[in-house]
DNA sequence: TTGAAAGCGCTAACAC
DNA sequence: GTGTTAGCGCTTTCAA
């Protein structure tokens, strides 16, 4: 009777030997049907093939690891989700890394850490060799994580643009910030907007200064002020609805642009309360497409980042880092697109 | 000179046999000294300890891994996330998972596979030992992975009950979908509601059924009539508008309980076009708690269910499952809580 | 309590 | 083209 497929008699999953003793070669010549099978005679291989898929011999990933020195995993750091906002940009990148990540053979091993300490999990997963690269997202206020792992010689890719070390040397995928807000002000403009506010992050935040310049930029390009149209503040619904109610009382602007979906619904929240109509009586735009701007009622326009593309990106880099002799990609910086809804 | 932190003077990571050499000991005795240091004299093991610190030596994974074939890896496959619909609820658990995995001392690796293939993706880690477990999480319709598992005697632990086949002997951690519904039903009662409306999921949904029945319960024991008053659809927003609108005409309700954020958001929707206030009008609760429902003005009721402690049982069950001899876990039905917000 | 030997399953290097 | 040898770094067994 033929082993059931994946197991050999003896419980565990077939090995190489259990193929070359079936195929009636050796052990090396399994190896190289699998990894090199060029090597073989056109019929010697097909011997081989026939024994590996009766057998459903898979080569063991630990043997493998120990021996080639590489895991094919890629781990990436996910932090605690922020309840309260729409930032979900993180999970849809984790659902597009793991795709592209396949598709050039990785898996994505996920790890968390104390969120006070921005290096921890990192070290034990490099010192113990359980993966072969990282991919790190919060490059924002001045985390020391690519420094340290440049420090340590190890390889990885940033989603995120290295603001506060422009020296940096490692690899790095981002979104055009500025392009974004700057396309989401020409939208409004085009509708016939002249007082659009902007509603973005603290001033410490590279990200949130430099999705406003694109605001600023497109306001100058048409000729229109911006003095006292801008607003500053925390990632959260409670200040977006704040500050979009000052805003609204000292400024009347007709529309804003937001850096971020959580700020935008903060808007909405004050035109509920005042019972005006997004879209109707003042535009909103948010940034992130989340799943919040597609759902709400009557939609949100927002800027949405091209993650499956970042992702792809990110693997490309990796794949570049991780082959012999080592190559560095060039460094890339996509650009955003706006979805329009209802609120604008 | 000290070797530098972490790697030892040929560049890569520093073995057993670095530290054996470095505290004067066999390689067998460093082993120990890591696994089961209660067998060394306490000098040697401060000698040994000394030279690990030093070294900053953690052992391999690949050459561990292949020793004691278990890798620390917990397999969970991700589907493509559904744009248009508020179902983060799996995001929200693979946070928790690798959360609770972590305290365990496992990582979380994470793949994909083809979306029409429910097995694809499992067959490959499995074969290559690459994981020592499965999380299972999607064990609505019919799915074939639980059975195909455990005909391959792979260890997993699903999140989700065995609906379709009750004799499965798997352990299984899940949310008690009825008594959520039920609960969201009693919470509108209390406020007052008689013509409290069902919005759910086709019949052919398990889980649609089983808070349909949540809902039932809690309108027959306060001898409210329901007929007239349930709708299935698709989980849409559309499907929720366009449902709630037939509803709202044909059976005039003061509050709907939906099987779901998405269909409660197609009701919100619903109710903007009308003119009418939801909490103020209508009353109107969601299933998940999802950010949509956390952020959308003027706040939707919905039922959350408890993931982090999902994952606690879910890797409870697994460390079971991984213990020699293997141990299987009791199944648990962990019970939802009610947010209320706005809309209720 | 410590050390020596063997071997997990694989692939790199080399010999035939 | 194919086979042989060696060894990746670790833990299990057994001997000292």
């Amino acid at each position: 009777m033929t082993p059931s497929l994946g197991r050999s008699a003896n419980g565990s999953p077939p090995t190489l030997a259990d193929v070359a003793e079936r195929a009636g070669v050796s052990r090396q010549t399994v190896s190289n049907a699998v990894n090199n099978p060029d090597l073989l005679r056109a019929d010697t291989l097909a011997r081989v093939q026939l024994a590996i898929d009766e057998l459903g011999y898979l080569p063991n990933r630990a043997a493998r690891n120990l021996r080639t020195r590489a895991s094919h995993l890629i781990g990436l750091r996910i932090l605690p989700a922020q309840e309260g906002t729409a930032n979900a940009t993180m999970d849809r990148f984790v659902h597009s890394l793991v795709e592209a990540s396949r598709e050039a053979g990785y898996h994505v091993l996920l790890f968390t850490g104390d969120p006070t300490d921005p290096v921890a999990g990192y070290d034990d997963l490099l010192r113990s060799t359980a993966v072969d690269a990282f991919v790190v997202t919060d490059t924002y206020l001045g985390n020391p994580q690519a420094a340290w792992l440049a420090g340590r010689r190890a390889p990885f890719v940033a989603f995120g643009r290295p603001w506060d070390d422009p020296g940096a040397d490692h690899p790095w995928v981002d979104v055009d910030g500025a392009a974004g807000a700057e396309l989401a002000t020409k939208h409004l403009i085009g509708r016939g907007h002249e007082r659009i506010a902007w509603l973005g992050w603290r001033k410490d935040s590279f990200i949130g200064e430099d999705r406003r310049s694109g605001w600023t930029r497109a306001m100058r390009a048409h000729g229109f002020a911006t003095t006292g149209l801008a607003s500053r503040t925390e990632d959260t619904v409670a200040s977006g609805r704040e500050a979009s109610a000052v805003l609204l009382d000292e400024a009347v602007p007709s529309a804003f642009v937001c850096a971020s979906d959580t700020l935008a619904m903060g808007v909405l929240h004050t035109l509920a309360e005042r019972g005006l109509h997004p879209g109707r009586d003042v535009a909103v735009v948010g940034f992130d497409d989340s799943m919040v701007a597609q759902l709400v009622p009557p939609g949100l326009t927002s800027v949405r980042q091209p993650l499956e593309e970042v992702a792809v990106m990110v693997v490309r880099a990796l794949e570049g880092l991780l082959s012999h002799p080592p190559r560095r990609a060039d460094d890339v910086l996509l650009t955003p697109a706006l979805t329009v809804r209802g609120s604008s």
